[in-house]
DNA sequence: TGGCTTAGTGTATTTTTAACACTATTTATT
DNA sequence: AATAAATAGTGTTAAAAATACACTAAGCCA
């Protein structure tokens, strides 16, 4: 118990932390963004992106402010994933922590891949290093979330560029939900929903015929929901 | 800031509390059980049963163990719903409360209807009162939660007793999705996943033909899911 | 015994999903 | 200039699932 601060309760209180899982997505594999640490004794231990919560801030603004101060990613997708409270979680002391996960685009992934030199690093799930506490249970936790979301809410779109292809967007969904599908049918179920809109402009500098490029139309998204359409993929 | 308490912190701590949605399901209504209480201009006001966290318990065990104290249920089914941290949604101090909802069974319903004298009730979702804080907010994203949830997890049954009809489970499906279903439709849907296992046993005492009585397999729905099937309405 | 009430059941149509293979375009290579 | 390499892009058919729909069965009551 600490007893040179200067905040005292009449009864104990956990501490309150928030850690945020950050997806990104990057040559059609998905991962995920640690951060490094220095342990006591010189050993290196990984661990997600977190921080105490503020008395002046909620807990997804906790979530975004450390976001930001830890790996330079703002402005992105952020949703609330599950709060983690485990007596023991942090040996050190009594750590409730609000779990967040973010959603990265490619263009700030790479400006996040840029940091690499200092201590934080993408992964690939196959092969993430062991994480501290229960980091590895709220990866698991965030991925099945991931999963599960991706299918009913569009959400993918948040992991690519403003303009991306019909590949692209298949790679996308085989990656994160672990399956293969075919492209003819990929393409119909996608454009059937007229979600998507097609833009006058095709890749560059490819060795190939070049792929026509698309963006996700939020304005027809949003009418599309108002006239009791469920996105489902 | 309390100045009489024995535990202090070299930074200011959020208290940390537990709220809980307790839904049931009678006379085809989905219910919502309410605490009352009496404020200091002695009105009365209408809240989710909740609490403070204990140092030595999870946020589930406190959930549980406040849902027991305050309405004697117990052995039901709870899930975390959300955790809400807007800074001001307690006026008189900083409280995050991580919420969950419970799902009580039709013949625990009866026992928690009994203490209808005492200080909670259960109130139909069109009639609820004002809540307290933000407790209407909370309601509204559990209600959200158990929607999505009863189509793909088979959660349902437990607002219902272990035996039911399946007049009584299209009941309670068109209760929570708001929606109508035909009969013949629902039935073939549910009997096929082979999850309902049909009783020796009918409904006593009703002045019509008497309805078969089924239950949950829970061991078949087992195998259902190690077969990769997947549970969907 | 006739009336009331809800249980229980089958088929035909429409919609959705799944399976499947070739041509088109662009760049690189020789 | 011709050809090879790589991936974009496209339509049809068959199977499965979802939907729409109406009558008979059983038990109690008046």
């Amino acid at each position: 118990m600490e007893t040179k601060g200067k905040f005292t309760y009449d009864y104990e209180r956990p501490a309150l932390a928030t850690d945020c899982v950050i997806f990104g997505f990057d040559g059609g594999e998905l991962k995920v963004l640690l951060m490094e640490r220095e342990t006591e004794d010189s050993q290196s231990t990984w661990s997600l992106p977190g921080g105490f919560v503020y008395m002046n801030e909620t807990t997804e603004e906790s979530a975004k402010r450390i976001l930001h101060e830890k790996t330079g990613i703002k402005n992105v997708f952020v949703e609330q994933l599950y709060t983690f409270s485990e007596v023991d979680r942090d040996p050190r002391q009594r750590v409730v922590a609000v779990a967040y996960y973010a959603l990265v685009n490619n263009k700030k992934f790479q400006i996040a891949a840029g940091l690499n030199a200092k201590n934080v690093a993408w992964f690939e799930l196959s092969k993430m290093p062991k994480l501290i506490f229960d980091h590895s249970k709220i990866v698991k936790t965030a991925l099945i979330r991931l999963k599960g979301k991706v299918r009913y809410q569009p959400i993918g779109f948040e992991l690519l560029n403003e303009k991306f292809t019909l590949t692209q967007l298949q790679q996308l969904y085989e990656a994160i939900l672990e399956t293969t599908t075919d492209k003819r049918n990929f393409r119909k179920k996608i454009l059937s929903m007229k979600l998507l809109k097609a833009l006058n402009e095709k890749e560059q500098n490819v060795a190939r015929k070049a792929a026509q490029y698309f963006s996700f139309d939020k304005q027809a998204y949003k009418e599309f929901t108002h006239s009791g359409f469920n996105f489902e993929l």
